[in-house]
DNA sequence: GGCGGCGTATGGTCTGACCATACTGTGGTC
DNA sequence: GACCACAGTATGGTCAGACCATACGCCGCC
């Protein structure tokens, strides 16, 4: 017969399940505890080790949090940390070379150019001053890999600017991903006197309002950032 | 002290850590098979339970595909399905309001309106054949589930079109996240000859490779199956 | 009132066992 | 010689029970 052998639901997965249920049900939301391992073992009547598996997979999903001993911080948390889980998955899929740094790389660009659109604009007062300190610890920064991690805090708070946290948790996991290549092109470059140019473009394009302006200087920044699409 | 509390690296960090220089070190790609559960236990000096709790993390993230039984298909093989690791994230944190449905929905327009654009005027004979079989089951669909059926099968197509393996796979889970909502969006249309005409100036933007229009005739199409932004 | 130490709840790990599954090889049968 | 039934076995899936490490709460002492 020509049916699709019906894998039976393992224990671990019916516990994923049941607590997703429950955060439904319950109404659960960040912050809020799960019971015990070995008191969800009992409620759902499976072993501990198949609780812990389930425990596994929500925290490499990145929506829960454990942590030993005791008190209200203790046992696992219901969290919100997509990111950490997306930059996990880009890096091991990366390294299989079942995605290539040049899907990684267009995924960015097409990302950033809609988020800086969306930011033009729309930057609190606060958020300004966010990218500005960015700027100016660039500028200060004595190394590729200090440089690159302000310059990821600049592009981050673009990203969140855009109002998407989907989008600004991408755009973090990305960066994750091709951050030693981003090392590298510093390195190369020499002086980062154009990057400079290109991030006071932005900055100026986001608070004066011009979406297409932004975009443009972001485009030009990450082609010069990134010439070529990178190896692999 | 200021000390962030250095967590100590937990056993099964370890075995997906070596898991992942094996990977790296001896070049091992999609369709190999890992050691067994009780060999890698051995090899890295662990419980075996500890090696479990790993192969949970690798699956989730959609790395690795577990099979009881012996044979070459048997034991843990390294596979690449992002889609499904995606699909699981989205679903939990919406689920968990970490993500809203004005997010999902403002991810996918970007990815479309993008995917459309490289789409057109890349398509084969054989990729044009495939998007004007999935017109044609929809257009025989008899109820709204298998219309969003064959309808996503037509955008899942223009993603791989546009040659981004990790935008297909996005793609792919966020319209397995915003499955419900356009059943009943297609159901509260009434009919669906609108839809179809948005899908055949897609298809002749695809084809006569013409971005602008394909770009704009998509962005059409999602605007009137998903009026305003939905729920949540 | 403050502080030190013990109790204890929590996650983290290990051991060893048993079950379910699906191939592999063996031996018998025609 | 070809075929088929069946025992053997390697694999993941699950369980029970134990012990360790951690960190808070409580209690009693000073």
């Amino acid at each position: 017969m020509g049916w699709e052998p019906v894998r039976r639901t393992r224990a671990f997965e019916d516990v994923i399940a049941q607590i997703e249920r429950r955060i439904a049900d319950d109404g659960l939301t960040v912050g809020d505890r799960l019971p015990g391992e070995r008191q969800l073992a009992e409620q759902l009547q499976v072993s501990r080790a198949s609780v812990r598996e389930a425990m596994r997979v929500l925290e490499t999903l990145g929506v829960i949090s454990s942590q030993a001993g005791r008190g209200p911080d203790a046992g696992a948390v219901l969290t919100s940390r997509p990111a950490g889980a997306l930059a996990d998955l880009l890096r091991l899929h990366v390294g299989l070379s079942s995605l290539s740094m040049r899907e990684v790389a267009e995924t960015r660009m097409m990302i950033e150019q809609w988020a800086v659109r969306h930011a033009a604009g729309r930057a609190s007062p606060a958020h300004l001053e966010r990218l500005r300190e960015a700027i100016g610890r660039m500028e200060r920064a004595a190394t590729p890999e200090e440089f690159v991690l302000h310059d990821a805090e600049f592009h981050l708070t673009v990203a969140e600017l855009s109002g998407n946290r989907l989008l600004a948790a991408t755009m973090q996991a990305l960066r994750a991903t091709v951050r030693t290549y981003a090392v590298r092109a510093v390195r190369r470059l020499g002086t980062t006197d154009l990057l400079m140019d290109d991030h006071r473009k932005i900055y100026e394009a986001i608070e004066t309002g011009d979406p297409e302006a932004a975009a443009t200087a972001i485009a030009g920044h990450l082609a010069r950032a990134y010439p070529g699409d990178g190896p692999s």
